[in-house]
RNA sequence: CGGGGAGUAGCGCAGCCUGGUAGCGCAUCUGCUUUGGGAGCAGAGGGUCGCAAGUUCGAAUCUUGUCUCCCCGACCA
């Protein structure tokens, strides 16, 4: 046996999260394969590996959105500037992250090409669509019989954020949103709530990351909405990251587009809208929710493969009888069934060695990596890896075993990740600190992997001066909660008098 | 958009101050050896030094402009 001279690192990337964060998330989501910088200004590439987890959440939301009565469709990636104009508050909200199209061809001038061909009125390109959308409703829709109007689209939005980070904030990203109308303010709230619970549930039960499901204070709202609600999950270093958004817009779209009906009474009314959306910002959640100092770690509902089989090769006398072992052990393992869908096998044939490919998709996050070599082929056995739990190594199991067992497996690590994700984002929430030189001192300290704050939980006064001595600080209001305990208390920010619990911490 | 840092081979970097025509490690390819685990030895391929202009006999190196990326901030449904 040849001992490497150069001994491996003791982790599969560098930096770990503790050595340099921000650093190792950028070497996780490229150790992993799942996007890249593309050279375009602030535009990524995803790669299979990423677009796969994509596709698999797509599906999954996709067929909660089609239970709860929503179709698909798709609208222009083009929006005139007069539609976009015509809501004052998302025009506000929205005006300094536009990329807008002001020409339609090109001509060469002195050897390069300028644009040519001005158009008379610009297009923006969509950075949401609720006013594209909006004015195709006020023409579909007529009567309370046109309503409910439940549409979602599947699309690309386009955002200029001046500081783009890759997978949670980028100048282009791919998200669903779903635009509904709805008779009553009671329906359409009903909606932006069910839609919201919605995502709670998808979050939680199928990416294994859990949230906190509240409301957004008044100075944190989507541009023209009502009420927005959220839901928020907390990072490896104890930051917040919004992964999805549910808003009630009231009648402020209809009547910016004239979406009327005649009610059931006969009179001409305004519909009452929602907006909701998650968008690939959730792989961004993925790998800070449960990377590790190895690389990504996907729970099983979402991973692109469920076990991936690693032939050991030793000598060519060994090859034909492990790999058509390895091949029936696939074909047994696809006839299993989880969470309703057939269990995704597959035998690495790359002609890599044994331990990189092993290495690969320990960073790439498969839960379940076997090894097979010519011993296990003589016994009948598999030899297993969990990609979570790395640190206890490898073990033997009776193939068949193993085949019959493989779907409670995948549940058992699935609601382990998940409980693993509870359990920190409950130990770095603090609910008792309740004046403001507390909340300073809890403050003071860096957001880092395994120190520095979390997430607050206090009372608030409600006041939107209050939070404008937080800026100092990084600290935002995330949410206010939706579960709230009712008790009387003091504004830990100023100390007034108030009854409202919420959640302050420094945000993605 | 403000402050800081950086663009040299797929990745990570040295060279720049003191201009002379590009180097190291990993990765890749080939051969031999090894084989229950991120192997060893030998050899090879790969770069108009982010882009553009200027200074110069000569620019990775000096000057100016420009683009991009990273970190901190501002901004961020």
């Amino acid at each position: 046996m040849n001992a490497p001279k150069n001994a491996a690192p003791k982790t599969a990337i560098s930096p770990t999260r503790a050595e340099n964060y921000a650093e190792w998330y950028q070497q996780i989501v490229r150790g992993a394969d799942m996007a890249e910088l593309s050279g375009v200004r602030g535009c990524m590439i995803i790669k299979p590996n990423g677009y796969g987890i994509w596709e698999l959440m797509q599906r999954d939301l996709d067929r909660r959105f089609k239970e709860t009565g929503h179709e698909n469709c798709y609208f222009p990636l083009f929006i005139p500037l007069s539609y976009f104009q015509k809501e004052a508050d998302h025009v506000e909200g929205f005006a300094k992250e536009m990329a807008v199209v002001t020409h339609h061809r090109l001509k060469a001038k002195d050897g390069v090409l300028v644009p040519d061909g001005e158009l008379e009125e610009p297009l923006i390109v969509r950075p949401t669509s609720e006013t594209v959308i909006g004015v195709a409703m006020a023409k579909w829709i007529k009567s309370y019989r046109d309503l409910p109007c439940l549409v979602n689209q599947w699309a690309n939005v386009v955002r200029w954020e001046m500081r783009p980070r890759l997978l949670l904030r980028t100048a282009e990203f791919l998200w669903q949103e779903g635009h509904t109308a709805h008779e009553t303010m009671e329906d359409a709230m009903a909606e932006a709530k069910r839609m919201h619970e919605i995502y709670r549930q998808f979050v939680e039960e199928v990416m294994a990351i859990p949230v906190v499901m509240g409301e957004k204070p008044a100075h944190e709202r989507f541009p023209g909405a009502v009420n927005s609600f959220s839901i928020e999950a907390m990072m490896l270093d104890g930051r917040a990251l919004q992964a999805g958004t549910s808003h009630y817009l009231g009648q402020n779209f209809s009547k910016a587009l004239n979406i009327q009906f005649q009610s059931r009474e006969g009179n001409l009314e305004n519909v009452h809208t929602t907006s909701w959306g998650v968008s690939t910002r959730l792989l961004g959640a993925l790998v800070m929710t449960h990377g590790d100092d190895n690389g990504l770690r996907v729970p099983p509902r979402i991973a692109p493969w469920h076990v991936v089989i690693v032939p050991v090769l030793r000598n060519d006398s060994d090859k034909d009888a492990v790999l058509a072992y390895c091949e029936s052990l696939r074909n047994e393992l696809n006839a299993q069934i989880f969470a309703g869908a057939p269990v995704r096998a597959k035998v690495d044939m790359r002609e890599i060695s044994g331990p990189d490919k092993k290495w690969d998709w320990v960073k790439k996050g498969a839960p379940l990596i076997l090894e097979i070599g010519p011993r296990d082929v003589e016994g009948g056995k598999v030899c297993i890896m969990r990609r979570n739990a790395l640190e206890k190594g490898k073990s033997f199991a009776l193939r068949a075993e193993f085949v019959s067992g493989v779907a409670d497996e995948l549940a058992s690590i699935q609601k382990d990740m998940f409980d693993q994700a509870l359990a920190f984002q409950k130990a770095r929430t603090v609910a008792d600190i309740k004046d403001r030189k507390a909340f300073d001192a809890y403050f003071a300290a860096e957001n880092a992997f395994e120190s520095g704050p979390g997430f607050v939980r206090a009372k608030w006064s409600g006041d939107p001066k209050s939070v404008e001595t937080l800026e100092a600080l990084g600290v935002t209001v995330r949410c206010i909660p939706l579960d709230q305990d009712g008790k009387e208390g003091t504004c830990v920010l100023t100390g007034a008098p108030a009854t409202m619990d919420a959640i302050f911490a420094r945000a993605y």
